[in-house]
DNA sequence: TAGATTGTTAATCGATTAACAATC
DNA sequence: TAGATTGTTAATCGATTAACAATC
């Protein structure tokens, strides 16, 4: 689908055109030009036309962006239409968090098993979703073929279990542990989100603020 | 502190260094050259030399840097021995589950209050922490003097919410709202985390796993 | 000393911005 | 048509990588 190979930095910039688009929408805007994105989402509008242009020539001279026709295609871009069979291990905080708060369906997934190795934890439920002991897991993907795993698990155990998810046949993974995920050669798709990291990053901004604000 | 200015992506790669480095440290290990380090984090050893000495000579030529040292130099630079106040406003899964499951402690943060502005959510608590109604922000500021607020609370009410804790003279916002938080001119440090963002750039690496894998 | 590995400068690469002709 | 705004090429900027002299 996409021509050449479209960079990643462009890739994590759709989500926010995509949503941004969808609030427009709402509003009942019909069109909009590079340089009014430009403007709300703090960017370029250079750098919007060539986003947008690594996907195809979706704007039209002197008129801009249809505002509903652009929303659909990045959507289809994102995939937001697919129902990716996704599961979550580690029913902790962070875990019940991301399976109740995230929109699944939105994001082109739908949520299909929760999984904990705590056998006080596995038999409950979330939400009416039955939680099953993650030593099921093998006899769940072979019957059930999830594409992607939520790890909301331990540092220290989240390698093992990405591993194992390879081989059954897992090739998207959501890391919210702290391990570094070697998964080699082996073709998947990772996606780190390190909070700890990001409040770091947060703390060094505040201590810096004085030296760094200058716009 | 800080030499010239550093780039935001040099320092969004000290936390990985510095948790790896505690890893090293906590096996035993003094020692550690750039080449080690670049195969462990899967950068170049040129790059986290470069990055290193943006901060200051840290290392010694023929032997490499030492573990604990290191660590402790960039842990000063990240400010891990700081006590930043910090408060969590929304109460929902995700602020329950960002207020007990990110180590603030580790971040150079103290979570000193959180807040709800849903009636039957305040007055109860979290862990033995009470979760206070917003409408006792003001108060609560003036008395307390938090200088970082966690945003976990919807879209809409977002913006208004952290203008008003600018006023109040908090300067950092770690946002996981899907708010743009346009905090214009004032000077503040803002750390975005979208969720939904992410989980969609995952998808989309899960539909272009074929192209993309290469290396 | 000889070997290793840093600190640092120079070269490369990629991403962002600017400019403008094409065209609706 | 004239005005507006795109698509796209060229210029700039910044970040990563390579190379190597300094030095432990």
């Amino acid at each position: 689908m996409t021509k050449q190979e479209v960079s990643p930095s462009v890739i994590r910039r759709l989500p926010r055109y995509y949503r941004f688009l969808g609030d427009l929408n709402a509003q009942g805007k019909e069109r909009v030009s590079s340089n009014e994105l430009s403007q709300a989402l703090g960017l370029t509008a250079s750098q919007i036309r060539q986003d947008l242009n690594c996907f195809g020539g979706f704007g039209q001279q002197g008129y801009g962006y249809h505002v509903a026709a652009l929303r659909t295609e990045i959507g289809k871009i994102l995939g937001v239409e697919h129902r990716r069979r996704a599961i979550v291990i580690g029913m902790g905080n962070l875990g019940r968090a991301i399976a109740n708060h995230v929109s699944f369906q939105n994001c082109g997934c739908e949520l299909i098993g929760l999984f904990d190795s705590n056998p006080f934890v596995a038999g409950r439920d979330l939400e009416g979703m039955p939680i099953h002991h993650t030593d099921t897991l093998d006899g769940f993907c072979h019957m059930e073929h999830p594409e992607l795993a939520v790890l909301c698990l331990p540092e220290d155990a989240a390698p093992a279990i990405a591993q194992r998810l390879r081989t059954l046949g897992i090739r998207a993974f959501w890391n919210f542990s702290h391990a570094d995920l070697h998964l080699d050669n082996t073709a998947c798709a990772v996606e780190n989100v390190y909070l700890d990291d990001s409040l770091l990053t947060l703390a060094y901004g505040l201590s810096h603020l004085g030296t760094e604000d200058r716009p």
